[in-house]
DNA sequence: CCGCTCTTGGCAATCGATTGCCAAAACGAC
DNA sequence: GTCGTTTTGGCAATCGATTGCCAAGAGCGG
């Protein structure tokens, strides 16, 4: 700034023939700024987080930060224990795909001032900015979808209550029914929460079996997201019930490969890689001092109609 | 150590009672040790790199280190830059799933004396660790199925001869052909070089393009990997020639969803979450001081027979 | 030539934990 | 009670970059 060019560029020249690199660690320890950040993801191996992660990397890359990953299969101990040890590699931010809404034993770790994103869940009465896709437009574009092609009776399959994702999508998959005049049931949803273990297709494939033990009606099913879609199509085949012929399907996230399964599913188009880009960026004005605490990003969501869906078959599955 | 345990107790508990956390900046600095690992690969969105992820994260975790991530998009000045940052972070160790066979800017970085392991790929001339698949049995495997299916003319899409998968791969593929006792056509291999453009599906399909045109008759193709093989998928569909009826179609890696794209693809079964969790063990054990400079681990492949491979037809294709 | 400002180079403190050293204190044995 | 050993507390140096301060030197106008 006050120095001459002449000496910045014979430093600078020297420093390179001298092959000097700083330390980032001594910089770290007397700035208080490591210039990494922490992720936390439920699993990578989840075809929905690459895309994410992808577009974090994307931005913060160019910003020559980096990235820690770890995921937590949604253990809340674990995800306590690698925030600590985040918080404790002093990363000068965290991003968290993790959060439930309710009660979580991270907020007394979050208390530590240091910025958070959070990814696609919120996280109630917690000031923290988010960037999320629009689920219940993308719930309503479903619902619309199998409106139109003349389904009345829907099933959902539901995520856990505990992460918004889930409560919103059933909450909108409840009121855009209403909406568009057709006939609800209770009972026709069916809770992820009532079983155990991964979320995964194995899930889906249980949650399915639940559906068809109660014998409600249906002639269309919505899943909370692709995997427990995935699921579904295990046990309808199974059972001999075609896909679109005798149920249309309708996935969420718009995962990898989904467009090649048979038949390709009909899926709302979450924009995965876009929530990463925009909370990169959101995390990086927040470095550069802006004010963004409860900010709220929501990104939208789009129908994509593939083979999975038709109209419905005269009479309904009850099988 | 030679302590009394009282004054450990209490002094551990005033420690718990004041909320202490070392910072591990500080420690990284004076001990010169970060307790943090760097990870490479080309790129997180491509489904072979997630299960591999998931390996070293599910073995580093209970060492306390920290995984940090990046893609290089196979770009090889990406790939410097963030190895630079990485070294300038003092990682503990690098874990690279990017070589290239030969010449590598890497390799003046890498005179670093970092512990290094390679994931996948290997690096003439470079005494390094490295753990990876067997190649060669894998594309046995698969040439064998195919012969004794009745097939003669095999087609191959191979991959890059830069990286050391795609060499071996297209190696072993013309042994096991002549091991065999089979027509092998050395017009009959398509490599990636010919083209440009990150792999994945297009790739596939382009070279799939490549390999009709060129009137050569196969009833049979081995691509190496996957995504080609979902690009062939495509082109065939396109051209109305059925598989298996017309061709079987052999894919590589066993990545997540092959088998359910229709027809489920017979593939080789590379090992990814393995390789991930034995070269984090490698590298621990590094850490614990052994010597493990040049050593390589070969993990098994085995043939995953789906629907994608059936007799060939009584009359080659060559549409 | 003096006094002023602006550029340089040099020096010391700091970040927080680790490491080694030394003195003080406690303990045991004789 | 003394000597030797072990425990304890305390102190200082170190890791490498950043930051502020100060003095020496350069440049300029009066």
């Amino acid at each position: 700034e006050r120095v001459s060019a002449e000496i910045v560029a014979r430093v600078s020249s020297a420093a390179k023939e001298l092959g000097y690199r700083p330390n980032r660690v001594a910089r770290a320890l007397r700035m208080d700024r490591s210039s990494s950040v922490g992720l936390l993801i439920p699993d990578i191996s989840n075809p929905a987080y690459p895309p994410m992660v992808r577009g974090l990397e994307d931005v913060l890359r160019p910003s020559g930060i980096s990235l820690l990953l770890a995921s937590t299969d949604n253990y809340p101990q674990r995800e306590v224990e690698l925030v600590s040890a985040m918080l404790d590699q002093r990363v000068d931010g965290l991003f968290l795909a993790t959060a439930t809404s309710k009660y979580s034993p991270l907020r007394m770790l979050l208390a530590a001032k240091i910025p958070i994103v959070l990814l696609n869940r919120s996280m109630d009465d917690l000031a923290v900015p988010l960037v999320r896709g629009d689920d219940h437009k993308g719930i309503r574009l479903a619902v619309q979808h199998l409106a139109e092609l003349g389904h009345r009776r829907i099933a959902h399959l539901a995520g856990t209550d505990a992460v918004s994702n889930g409560f919103d999508r059933r909450e909108a998959f409840i009121a855009a029914m209403k909406e568009s005049g057709l006939d609800f049931d209770p009972a026709a949803v069916v809770s992820a929460d009532r079983f155990k273990g991964p979320v995964g297709t194995e899930l889906g494939a249980a949650m399915a079996g639940d559906l068809l033990s109660r014998k409600v009606p249906f002639t269309a099913l919505i899943a909370a997201n692709d995997l427990l879609a995935i699921g579904c199509y295990d046990v309808f085949k199974s059972k001999h019930i075609r896909i679109p012929k005798d149920v249309s399907i309708v996935g969420y996230n718009d995962v990898a490969m989904v467009d090649r399964l048979s038949p390709p599913l009909t899926t709302v188009r979450h924009p995965l890689y876009e929530i990463g880009v925009r909370a990169a960026r959101l995390m990086i004005e927040r470095f550069a001092g802006a004010e963004n605490e409860a900010m709220t990003i929501g990104l939208a969501a789009t129908l994509i109609v593939r083979k999975s869906t038709a109209p419905p078959p005269p009479r309904a599955v009850t099988v």
